[in-house]
DNA sequence: CGATAGATACATTTTATATGCATGTTATAA
DNA sequence: TTATAACATGCATATAAAATGTATCTATCG
């Protein structure tokens, strides 16, 4: 059971992103050097992420990406869940298993992975930041 | 984020056992072609189970296998962990994350798969068929 | 001792994930 | 208004994990 690199990706990306003086704009190239991440894979997270209002893109000369909301508003359980492309943690269906009519294991699985996400929901993207601004502005090599 | 099928497996298999007559036994091959689980991989999930005493393995003619505890003491959190190799939700070591020293996202994952876990941990393979065993015996077509 | 059944090891296939490559589209600035 | 920079999009390939296949070994019963 793991998550993908995406979902991972995702979380340093916002993190980057919360870090970034105001007014200041991320690109994908700058973001795939700082985390070694393929130029490809950022595209697609990237355009994901903007897509779902997270971050505001901007596309020509000039342009690049930067949060749309402030991080207090960016829950935790939301970004799992949407670069997490399937947390159906079991799948009963597609293998036409001949006990379904008579299992309950899905429904407890149901309620373990409820309960995943609802840890996740009780965070948000500040609360990632707000104890280490200082660290990760050093990692990042930002000044203000 | 996904369980194995090996996970999948290895509780239908525990339920088939529950179910079965007191001093009957299973084998790889009746397992294998009850629930359309290619040999070898029902083989694996038996000798895991086995190592870990969930149930008993006999060898030599006339062998097989069935519980070695009580449904009501086997643990589906226990299970799901001893089949899951990794519960590592993520992972942060292997690919040098650049804000692993300022980063709290780990510990927020692991808060979270705890309570996955946690959930798992209120039920026995009991709870799986207690309500149910008249379905499964007439879906396995087993008779007393 | 032969047949049966799990144990063990390794090879191969399959699938999901990740990456690579190419091209399109938009916006800015010279 | 055109060159250029930056994201958008689609498809192809590579990689890694999972699942399956094949073979052989070992234990046990009759």
């Amino acid at each position: 059971m793991q998550l993908t690199r995406h979902t991972d990706y995702g979380i340093r990306i916002l993190i980057y992103l919360a870090l970034l003086p105001k007014e200041d704009k991320a690109s994908i190239d700058t973001i795939s050097a700082l985390y070694d991440i393929s130029r490809n894979n950022v595209n697609k997270i990237v355009h994901q992420l903007g897509k779902a209002k997270v971050i505001e893109t901007r596309r020509g000369k000039g342009g690049g990406f930067f949060l749309d909301q402030h991080p207090e508003n960016i829950n935790l359980g939301d970004v799992v869940m949407l670069l997490e492309n399937t947390l159906e943690v079991i799948d009963c269906e597609n293998q036409k298993c001949r006990i379904l009519p008579a299992c309950s294991f899905k429904g407890i699985i149901n309620e373990a992975s409820t309960a995943f996400i609802d840890v996740l929901r009780k965070y948000t993207l500040d609360d990632l930041i707000k104890s280490s601004k200082q660290d990760f502005t050093t990692i990042f090599n930002l000044s203000f």
